[in-house]
DNA sequence: AAAGATGCGTCAACGATGCTGACGCAATTC
DNA sequence: GAATTGCGTCAGCATCGTTGACGCATCTTT
């Protein structure tokens, strides 16, 4: 038997991608490259499928899913967000957003206000229950990251923040450093 | 109006989360450390949201989804592995797996020959037509990694892949670190 | 050799979340 | 007054995840 169900290691030694029996100093350095890179794309992965599956878990109980969590993220990150700013956020449809949104607002989680100076506006907030929902599914997060932050030590934070900014496009890059703006004008 | 579509910046400075108007010195402490995980939270969303983009538009335009890709990367990565591994990997059911696995097989992308040892396992492998669509989509995203790592200096690569590490569950651990251990002895 | 466990595939039904396309209405802008 | 914008909505569809229940071949255990 083939040891049934320990974790399998990657057989990143066979190269099945190359041709090459034997390689030159070179091809090995690009495959190690190479190579570096597919592992970046496991740790994507894992990273993401580890980082929100407690969530996930509390929303199924609630009868909501992801999508949800993530509105409630970005609406409790930047309270009075408009509609369009949301979907701007999110990148889908404002049709796939309308479902999520209407659930959210019918169960009581997030309000909508009249924009003042545009009317036409529907303003999002987090109600006292929605800001206690975000908080909850939060701290699961929160876990993880701080065991992570922990484990990784301070030093390592700098360059995962620095990686993950350049794996995003541009204009997700300047919403990130508009929130460190925001934190260091509060810090100063 | 609003400044229309500009990338809007959060507002964190609001920190709605909390009744405090002001804040002593350890509170903000906290706080900063509360916004910071929150920023993380922000960092894995859109670089997970603008890593896949790329790929997704290619997989699109053949049939395919985000779980095909998934499973072509795992299968060329553990050439060989048996269906209840790659179960393990993804965490998913048999049954989501098979519908994406059998239109692979059937797309000619993925080989199953029988196991020797245990002829009741199908081992999978990429076909050279299922090698050649994983490089394309792995094209896409070793631009998207390379750029980051590149920007990012080569200081930040040990830091991203620490916390990304920590972020993850045991068993993944156990799995990217055999990952290191075969690139380690490839090399040395 | 019989009994049980395992690896894998499959039928059926359902749920969450994305998509396109088309309209309607109110409010703002030109 | 006409055009544009912000938002909601109806209708239909695709992907990809789920549970539950079987069936069959093959290994393992007794």
């Amino acid at each position: 038997m083939s040891d049934a169900r320990a974790p399998i290691k990657p057989n990143v030694a066979m190269m099945a991608t190359s041709p090459l029996g034997q390689q030159s100093a070179g091809t090995n350095l690009l495959f190690l490259r190479e190579d570096e890179i597919r592992s970046a794309q496991d740790l994507l992965f894992f990273a993401y499928r580890d980082f929100t599956a407690a969530a996930d878990m509390i929303l199924t109980e609630l009868g909501l899913g992801r999508a949800h969590h993530r509105a409630l993220h970005f609406i409790g990150r930047n309270p009075g967000i408009a509609v369009t700013d949301l979907l701007g956020l999110l990148r889908i449809t404002k049709q796939s957003l309308a479902r999520v949104l209407s659930q959210l607002v019918e169960d009581g989680y997030v309000a909508q206000t009249t924009g003042r100076a545009d009317r036409r506006q529907r303003l999002l907030t987090l109600t006292d229950q929605g800001q206690a929902l975000e908080r909850r599914l939060f701290e699961q997060q929160r876990e993880r990251l701080a065991t992570a932050y922990r484990e990784a030590g301070s030093g390592s934070v700098e360059g995962f923040r620095r990686v993950m900014r350049g794996i995003m496009d541009e204009q997700a890059r300047a919403y990130i450093d508009g929130a460190d703006d925001a934190a260091r004008r509060r810090k100063g």
